[in-house]
DNA sequence: TCGTAGTTACGTACCGCGTACGTAGTGCGC
DNA sequence: GCGCACTACGTACGCGGTACGTAACTACGA
């Protein structure tokens, strides 16, 4: 009966600083900073409530003065990161100017591996995602589609940049926290994979690996599939 | 210097029986199909370790018999889905097929929410993995393009189902631990997100908004996105 | 045939996690 | 200048993954 309201909190509705009482020895900033600076150092799992808080040196709890929830932190950290990213004058050719958008998350998301993990719809309404949409809007301002088009266009080039670069990335970050290394990981499932492959049950897969053995070129395959994403888009005037 | 070899360790790479040793008392089956029911009915969080052994009704640790790691446990909830998977003849017409395959796909997910955020690339290699894979190739049989090509297309394809859905489920996955309901999480949101709007810092976002105030029909985004990856690869003969 | 080595089963224990709660101190607004 | 809303933070709870030790059990080599 009594307890608490239990309203949904979001925390880009709740303004920084409230006025009353001593003001707070951080900023917003200055928090997701120091997780930032965690997860590039230590991987994602190192950024507990515990270890911000020795980041910034301040006792476990304060952090909740500033955040409700841990996961409000991770919109904290996509947030900053998001601030990032380079937005520039768009010079009429939308293809272009979208390519160098993508070009540009991958490289954020090199910059900050655990990007992939934490890009999640519902931190969508951050105030730099506002912006980035914003500004790939603005250089979508010459294709001629409707602003729906527009906005699924931005969708699902983000959507396949994160879920590339997120494959690329994954076994990186995760044999961090593993006793042996991604190559000796790599080389256990290629000889697995090899194994199942040659019992002839998967024709078509094992013709595959025959055609192109090599190791793939990550660069061209990734260029590809920008340009097929576009190319979906692209009314060919 | 004594410690233990510390090597990879892939599950599927090991065989379920050794001979030696009383019968195991669960199949890696029996571990799956409890962890997904648990899965299905309390969400993803809820399968934790002692979880799963309590409703098999066994010690947690005998779990560590079955899966050298949690993740191991979450790689057979993947492939245990992925088993519901139906495999048809390939009829000769590549895109209604992959079509065929999307829906499909999104149905798994809908009946197991969780999925989406299981989908990694690294459980590329379980059993039912390799059938869906294969299975995909086989649909593409009379796509005169490279193998390489095709696998490009059924990994564009799954990723952008997988987010596409995820999307369609995150708020409710998330929603389900916290204290308010997910249409209150998403008005609270939607005022702060029409606040930022109203500010004029965002033209081209509003502007979109307003082109299309109503809900967005969600199958007919759903459809669209579909058609264009697969039109991203159609040589058009 | 019979050890014995490789397994299974599982209780106990450790450490780290997110966070509820209570208390003390602080400074703006009336 | 009083009071209240806020900050700071120590303590504590319950739960998580899992290292480790022990006891029971069974297929295999001698």
């Amino acid at each position: 009966m009594a307890g608490r309201a239990a309203e949904p909190e979001v925390i880009w509705a709740r303004r920084e600083r409230t006025g009353r009482g001593p003001r707070p020895a951080y900023t917003r900033a200055d928090i997701a900073a120091a997780a930032v600076r965690i997860a590039d150092a230590e991987g994602l799992d190192a950024v507990s409530m515990r270890r911000v808080a020795a980041e910034l040196g301040c006792g476990t709890m304060s952090l909740y003065n500033y955040v409700a929830r841990k996961e409000d932190l991770h919109e904290l950290m996509v947030d900053a990161v998001g601030g990032e990213h380079e937005l520039w004058e768009p010079g009429g050719d939308w293809r272009a100017d979208m390519l160098r958008v993508a070009h540009q998350t991958r490289a954020l998301m090199h910059r900050h591996p655990w990007l992939p993990r934490l890009m999640s719809p519902v931190y969508g309404f951050s105030p730099n995602s506002l912006r980035f949409v914003e500004h790939c809007l603005a250089c979508l301002d010459p294709l001629p589609v409707s602003y729906g088009t527009r906005m699924e266009l931005i969708a699902m080039l983000n959507a396949v940049v994160t879920m590339y670069v997120g494959n690329e990335l994954a076994t990186a970050e995760r044999t961090r926290a593993l006793p042996w290394s991604e190559e000796q990981e790599n080389a256990v499932r290629a000889a697995y994979v090899g194994g199942r492959l040659a019992s002839g049950a998967y024709p078509r897969l094992a013709a595959g690996i025959t055609e192109n053995p090599g190791p793939v070129d990550m660069e061209e395959v990734f260029e590809r599939m920008l340009g097929r994403v576009l190319d979906g888009f692209d009314p060919g005037d």
